[in-house]
DNA sequence: TAAAAAACTGTACCTACGGTGCAGCTTCGG
DNA sequence: CCGAAGCTGCACCGTAGGTACAGTTTTTTA
């Protein structure tokens, strides 16, 4: 009855529900889907075969679940972010800037660096998965082009840009550079560097907006 | 033409070899290393399951000469393109300046878009492989770093930036932007989105250096 | 507090895949 | 024409995903 595609109700069996995607995330990120055996995950969490199954009909069903929950924490994490900056600086622009940096430092304070994208992770290994997937992915990345965009617009509107610049395409610039700097931090084992990426995005756009 | 690292010479095998590994890049960028099957493999190749196992002694090495090949051409293709820049603007700004606007034309002249990078790919199923593997993506990417640090020399001592940066911060971003670029491309099925993301990035250098 | 619903367990069974081992057959260059 | 390269064919193993379903415990609710 349950097992729907999100949460079933307040019950106990969404603390075990939880249980089942935490260590999927975090297997999925270490070695792919495919990679991530069910059985894996019952052994981390303490359940059967049967439990598993209970909640989720097959693996498909806990790749969309694993995703949807990924995108509603990062568009949360966006929310109360800029919402913060926001009210320390009502300016559209330094609000932004603000927010950039507190976004760079929440990247630099994670003990083991960034755990990877799920989207990202999806992308290539986007034949695994259904349309149905594949497309809570592409909104998911048009939404957050469409959140940096709406914010651009209002800074373009009070300082216009020193050069003529696409924003979507800079809207699209900040995934862009978290995406990259989540693989160059894996890729050289540097926690850091993902924070300072995010920084240097965050000088260009103050080159590109103040004088 | 030269065959990896690991090839049983310059025989009829080299082409067998390559073909599998052909076979096997396409499948490891839609499906993971995991969700990729040897079966599959060989029945695009059109060998037996003894063929494949001549040519990589388990599957791991497989994994390993994929990496190697993909790093060779990568590399190699950067030295071309940047060579010939150079040739028609001798100036360090002003050569990776048209160097860059070539990677984004070559990126954006791939008919169904960039086929995605293995060294990514790689980072986001790292658990998979061994260290070697590892080892080999991360000197890749400082490879990269230092091929793109050593212009950046060149170019920041002729133009002194407008702002203080880190150069090595600065050179990763070159790799941070095709990577996210890559997965943009495949995330909103855009093909010409990775294109236009390595002109943000060039014209983030433009206003650095030039006044 | 007892019935109902939720949250599981246990068992059995099927197919696909990675992998091993080895014997034998072509093809081709020297 | 020899020998190595480059395969094929076969037999076999363990693990994983998945199905099916009956039975049991725990939790919620009326």
């Amino acid at each position: 009855m349950v097992s729907g595609t999100n949460a079933p109700a307040s019950r106990k069996g969404a603390a075990t529900r939880d249980q089942i995607l935490d260590a999927a995330e975090t297997a999925v990120l270490e070695k792919g889907f495919a990679g991530t055996s069910i059985d894996e995950l019952i052994a981390v969490v303490g359940i059967t075969k049967s439990g598993f199954f209970y909640h989720f009909k097959d693996k498909g069903e806990l790749a969309k679940a694993l995703l949807e929950r990924y995108i509603a924490r990062e568009d949360a994490l966006f929310d109360d972010l800029f919402r913060r900056a926001d009210e320390l600086d009502e300016d559209p622009l330094h609000g932004f800037l603000v927010g950039l940096k507190m976004l760079a430092e929440v990247m630099a304070d994670l003990p083991s660096g960034h755990p990877g994208c799920l989207v990202a992770a999806y992308c290539y290994q986007d034949r695994l998965f259904d349309r149905e997937i594949r497309d809570i992915n592409t909104r998911a990345v048009l939404g957050w082009r469409k959140r940096f965009r709406d914010r651009l617009d209002l800074i373009a509107a009070k300082y216009p840009p020193r050069a003529e610049v696409n924003l979507d395409d800079l809207a699209d610039m900040l995934s862009v550079v978290a995406d990259g700097g989540i693989i160059l931090s894996k890729a050289v084992g540097d926690t850091s560097a993902l924070a300072r990426q995010i920084l240097l995005y965050r000088d260009y756009l103050r080159h590109l907006f103040q004088a």
